[in-house]
DNA sequence: ACTTCATATCCGCACTTGCGAATAGGTCGG
DNA sequence: CCGACCTATTCGCAAGTGCGGATATGAAGT
């Protein structure tokens, strides 16, 4: 079997542990879920786990510097989106993990929270003025 | 959708962090994959990896508490293997990743370091009396 | 029983990680 | 330019994790 420049690039570069230890924490497998198949504001984070919003942005930039997520800025608004690693395997574990975030109770609560949130965002302080979540696709 | 006693235990007792914890560690990859597809003593670790025998039994054992492995007692000797989690996510993201380890440039050269110490056990004075690695299915 | 060998656990230490609180940075409106 | 707002980073601390060295446990031979 030959290697290729680019078959190298995505093999050797790629780390596993590093993903893993991405994945190893509760707070950032919640986050996942919420941006499974959404491009979501920051403010929604903080409002939907009730967590702080430094604790929220850590974590969102743990999973950058993962390179699962990515980031888009829109004004005072970031936005954040999945981004599925070009390496086969790890994608193939990323989807596997949110497959099965998605049947867990509490994240199907995330979500729930989330989409009464979109409904009604004037209940929600923070979320005011923040621009809603958007569906988006998570090939790129 | 029902959910059956079985089906709650596995579903709600398993937690991807704890999995995810385990897997996030370069010494417990690299017994993962020497123990993807044989039954191997503890002793042949620690040749292998060239590592304290302290480190290897205490990575072993974090494996596991994660579900990942079971041993079995022979004489002095304790052989380890790997063990499917019943979960099906689980056990999708643990072949997946054996799958992409067993590429890996260091993986492979333990590998070809176990074989050839499986082969000249008298040039490696750990695995003087040690019982040799044996294939095994990893089907439980 | 005592020794030897193989493995597991304990202990103390260095390093890492996560957290809240405070602060800094970027963006927009006035 | 200045304040208001949203997000990111820094700081100090508490908790967790991995390590080597020492020690305990367990099995088998004498």
């Amino acid at each position: 079997m030959m290697y290729t420049a680019g078959m190298a690039k995505n093999q050797a570069a790629f780390s596993l542990d590093v993903l893993f230890r991405a994945l190893a924490d509760t707070t950032r497998l919640r986050l996942l879920n919420l941006i499974a198949d959404r491009e979501i504001c920051v403010c929604y984070f903080v409002e939907i786990l009730k967590t702080s919003q430094p604790k929220i942005s850590r974590h969102l930039a743990y999973l950058r510097k993962a390179g699962i997520v990515v980031s888009r800025r829109e004004g005072k608004w970031m936005h954040y989106r999945l981004t599925i690693p070009k390496d086969e395997v790890a994608s193939r574990i990323l989807r596997e993990t949110l497959k099965h975030l998605r049947e867990r109770p509490e994240m199907k609560r995330d979500v729930a929270r989330l989409r009464s949130a979109c409904c009604t965002p004037q209940k929600y302080v923070l979320l005011q003025s923040a621009p809603q979540p958007a569906i988006v696709s998570t090939n790129n």
